[in-house]
DNA sequence: TACAACGAGTTATACGTTTAATCCACATTG
DNA sequence: CAATGTGGATTAAACGTATAACTCGTTGTA
């Protein structure tokens, strides 16, 4: 049975034409709701349709129409589960709108990153959401060829869609000091990431007077903790540490639980994102929660209403949602 | 300067045709490397080409050739950190092979499944690699329509990929009782599924006579550990729990910690998988090593070349791929 | 010398749609 | 009754590409 796979010539509309006796043109007027066909010409193509399984060809109609309905995603790295998780939206809120997505993971690189955009317009895809390794301009900003939706940062003349980091820094200086803190560690996500700024710029803007910043240090987004890192936290001189993302604050609250500091007993530790794993690690972590899938339906209709609009010139989106704090366990009273 | 991005009417074979003074047959053949051209033609065909900055329209390409060298990706969760190791490497080896990627996510539910692969078909991807949410027969089987791969499920007639599940079980079950254990509990992953099920024969099978299985449960592949699960863990009445995947592990180790019970002193504890968080929980997981990304490009492989294949029937592909056991720290000598 | 063979290009067609333009029969209206 | 309009259908052109079939010199060979 093995190979008989040969794609059947599928049917097209003229054999769905022929066999309701019409002409190719009202078959597609039908299908497509168009025009005016009567009502019981309507229903025998509907039949005719059905019983033959027909089904569009979209490369006929991409051809035809000038646009393929598909839309091209580019992310960092699907592997990391904010990523998944925004990924897993935007797959699932296109297919509700009838698009489908051409993922492509860059793997961090920005030649990729360069690359895949290229790439995508080449593949003739309707439009792009991006959430870009950093700052360094998308340069091949395609923006003239195509619509672009960015993700996380503030590009100027592109749709955004991007959460209140600012924010939610600012509500974790304010919990933190709540609980009695004052001496605060940082390792902060890569400060050339607007992101990751704008965490760091809301917690030390949240401080007051009487706290202080010990130490303060940039980290890789990632899980691996740098050497440099784990010094600074065997030092055990402050009684909070604020990380960029949940997974640094994971990594770090491993390396201080193999050094017999007890979180959140010794040192509170707090993350960002609230991915999927941070309610289940033990303890499990205080963070700011991101609205991640909200993130993607909404670079999804931003694209789709740009992509749908009249040739009247819309304004610039930007749409920038809400955070939530998440208190857990890995901070408490000093 | 928004908006500006309607799609400027892309350059096409006949405006480079025009452009180096030849036809549109002569630069098709060029760039398809077909056919008899003469060197300087073919150069001064790559020079117009260049210069106008032609791309392909695949859609019309996809519409003459028959085919659109795009392949459908039908997975169960992007959120699992499996699938989207597995995901990551489909993709880029897609990439690597010219090919483009439509992924699906079914939420584990059969009904999107089902929906899935008529969708992919529907829109004419040239064929389609599906994980299964379990071995309720892909019905839709859809291998008269197109190739299909399965993953992970032995399946008639359709090329299969997986890994050695049931030698897996049996490491794990040499590596602990080879620690002195002989009481063991099992939190086994849904057993409809081949997968689960061969690595629970596997364990079982490798186990000596004098070792005794205490509990046994199933338990959906997730971190939300079930009520049962919990109740039994509580028990605290065997030496050794062997886990369905690395998840399930995860659970476990969590709420034997906060039951304090000890992860390994008290209670030895494995996975399966070797998602990328088992080595950076604490402690480090003990599991099986799946080789997924291998897996990945492996079914692109064998997906591409039945795609390729002369009209010679070949012969249905299964491939089985070796699996490795990972000592970490969740395991320790009774 | 005549003719086959070949190399290098061109012409022409088909792929399956969408849709503007057209056609036709019939009803409406001045 | 002629002119006009209208609903309901058809015809035909176009989208951009791939490729089979063809043309036209030129060369090699019997």
């Amino acid at each position: 049975m093995a190979g008989l796979h040969r794609r059947k010539s599928r049917v097209t509309l003229h054999d769905v034409a022929h066999d309701a006796g019409v002409s190719i043109a009202t078959v597609s007027y039908v299908l497509n709701k168009r025009g005016s066909v009567s009502e019981e010409v309507r229903k025998k193509v509907r039949r005719s349709a059905k019983n033959l399984g027909y089904q569009q060809n979209r490369a006929a109609r991409a051809m035809k129409m000038g646009r393929s309905s598909i839309i091209g995603l580019v992310i960092p790295n699907i592997e990391n589960p904010f990523f998944a998780t925004l990924a897993q939206s935007v797959l699932l809120e296109s297919q509700r709108r009838n698009y489908q997505v051409f993922l492509v993971d860059t793997e961090g690189s920005h030649e990729s990153e360069e690359k895949a955009m290229q790439g995508l317009v080449a593949q003739g895809v309707d439009g792009i959401i991006v959430f870009p390794i950093d700052d360094s301009a998308l340069k091949s900003a395609k923006s003239d060829q195509l619509p672009v939706v960015v993700l996380d940062r503030d590009t100027p003349n592109l749709d955004l869609v991007q959460a209140e980091y600012y924010a939610g820094g600012r509500k974790l200086a304010e919990h933190l000091q709540a609980l009695g803190h004052k001496r605060f560690g940082m390792l902060e996500g890569p400060q050339v990431v607007t992101s990751a700024r704008d965490r760091s710029r809301g917690f030390l803007d949240g401080l007051s007077k009487t706290s202080k910043i010990v130490w303060q240090q940039e980290h890789p987004f990632s899980m691996e903790l740098s050497k440099s890192a784990e010094a600074l936290l065997k030092k055990n001189n402050v009684s909070a540490i604020f990380c960029g993302n949940d997974l640094i604050a994971l990594a770090a609250i491993a390396y201080l639980k193999n050094n017999d500091i007890r979180v959140p007993q010794d040192v509170s530790v707090t993350g960002f994102d609230d991915i999927q794993f941070a309610r289940m690690m033990s303890p499990t972590l205080t963070t700011v929660h991101m609205p991640v899938a909200k993130m993607g339906v909404e670079a999804v209709n931003v694209l789709i209403r740009r992509l749908e609009e009249t040739e009247a010139e819309r304004t610039r989106s930007r749409i920038v949602l809400d955070v939530e704090l998440i208190v857990r366990e890995s901070t408490a009273p000093i």
